[in-house]
DNA sequence: GCAAAAGTGTTCTACTTACACCCATGA
DNA sequence: TCATGGGTGTAAGTAGAACACTTTTGC
């Protein structure tokens, strides 16, 4: 008995284990994801969500950062692992496990040009084109999740840029939930969490009269947190 | 540019997957979990969660099956992912990366025999053993997910035999959350839900007088769920 | 008859929701 | 002066939290 067990467990096989990153942006009051053209074989040309194998001398999220940073430039951005994906025949030719993780960037930081460079487009969420393999499950797999998460931790913040305003943010939120916030409510609800510092400065981008700009207080947001508190947005 | 990307990106690099699974019980009011003494070098004896690696032609959900129905002789168990693992030196020797799966089960349904055979025990979850690798890590973030999870989904009614009563359901909440909780809003709470089908039977295993118990109703969850609703129990 | 767990209702509080108008400014 | 988006307060409804006693039954 014990010892068939053993053997089972013993049986070593080796397998490809790639990440794929899904890149989230928010650029005028829409969210977006980075995709671009596949450039090897197979499914050469199709859209696809920007991912590479691991190495293995890499830790798996170091391999997601390493990617962020190749095609958007940006170093340090907020990043979680989604959910791994690993059917046996999920990618045709050879057994490959992919770590599906996705980050949050500031659009406006971003190297357009390096971007561009690397065959890469930003689409709105609504308006996806067809993904390869399972792909297009990890975009409904993430969405779901950053819903779910949203309501409880701020990672809308993470996309938004360092200094904003609260219009931003309830645009923002309305882009994830996809539905329309009362605003009056709304600035209630995120003032009274006490993690928003509020500037002398305004903006003016979006009205004449401009709104003013906030910055996100990480350290009140902690105590929050340890307090127990359950932060709920939306 | 382009084609040392490319390049870098064609680095394909093979590595062990392993699955490592959590086994949750519920038994005398305590939450337990599964853990055996590992059979094979390196650190052979130690404890362990139950793991082992994922063969080429098998799913990863598939291997956590696979070792369960191993280990508890148990088919079709709530199973979930939880994160994988994959730092580059968590496994001292070879490179390795750990998908971990948590599985809720009913205890009192396990082989215990097998269990035995496996060198396996249950053990409280306030009362670990030290653990192998990044195992410990594991436990922790399973215990946050579970916490977090179980205030949305009724996954505690994995754990509790298809018929159960409400104390025992606020008794498996008091252990998750480890705090008291009151009997009165419980119940209140969990009824109101209407997911719950109260039986003509009673258990008199808890008391003289009895309690009635109650069936899990999947049909109405889903419609709840469906609807939007949201769920929070404790 | 008593010990031990099951079962039940009400009040108070806090949060969520709904809702409409004035303000500041640039053009 | 007017069009545009920014900013504000209040009242009603709802859900959560706090709280103590009666019921049933085996021993």
């Amino acid at each position: 008995m014990a010892s068939a067990r053993t053997d089972l467990y013993q049986i070593k096989e080796k397998m490809y284990v790639a990440t794929d990153c899904i890149i989230f942006g928010f650029d005028s009051g829409k969210l977006k994801l980075l995709l671009f053209r596949r450039r090897v074989e197979p499914l050469r040309g199709e859209w696809s969500l920007i991912g590479s194998f691991v190495r293995l001398d890499e830790d798996i999220d170091v391999a997601g950062h390493r990617v962020l940073k190749e095609i958007t430039g940006l170093d340090k951005v907020f990043m979680q692992q989604l959910k791994t994906y690993g059917k046996k025949d999920r990618d045709p030719g050879y057994r490959c496990i992919s770590v599906a993780q996705y980050a949050l960037i500031r659009i406006e930081e971003h190297d357009e040009q390096l971007v561009e460079e690397h065959g890469a487009h930003w689409f709105e969420i609504d308006d996806l084109p067809e993904l390869i393999l399972d792909h297009r499950q990890m975009v409904d797999d993430v969405l779901a999740q950053i819903r779910q998460n949203a309501r409880y931790r701020p990672i809308g913040f993470e996309l938004l840029p360092e200094k904003f305003t609260i219009p931003q943010l309830q645009l923002l939120y309305e882009a994830i939930y996809q539905k329309k916030l009362d605003s009056r409510n709304f600035r209630k609800k995120v003032l009274s969490l006490n993690v928003l510092e509020k500037l002398d400065e305004k903006d003016r981008s979006g009205s004449k009269r401009g709104a003013f700009l906030y910055k996100f207080n990480y350290k009140n947001y902690q105590q929050l947190m340890d307090s127990g508190y359950n932060f709920e947005i939306v």
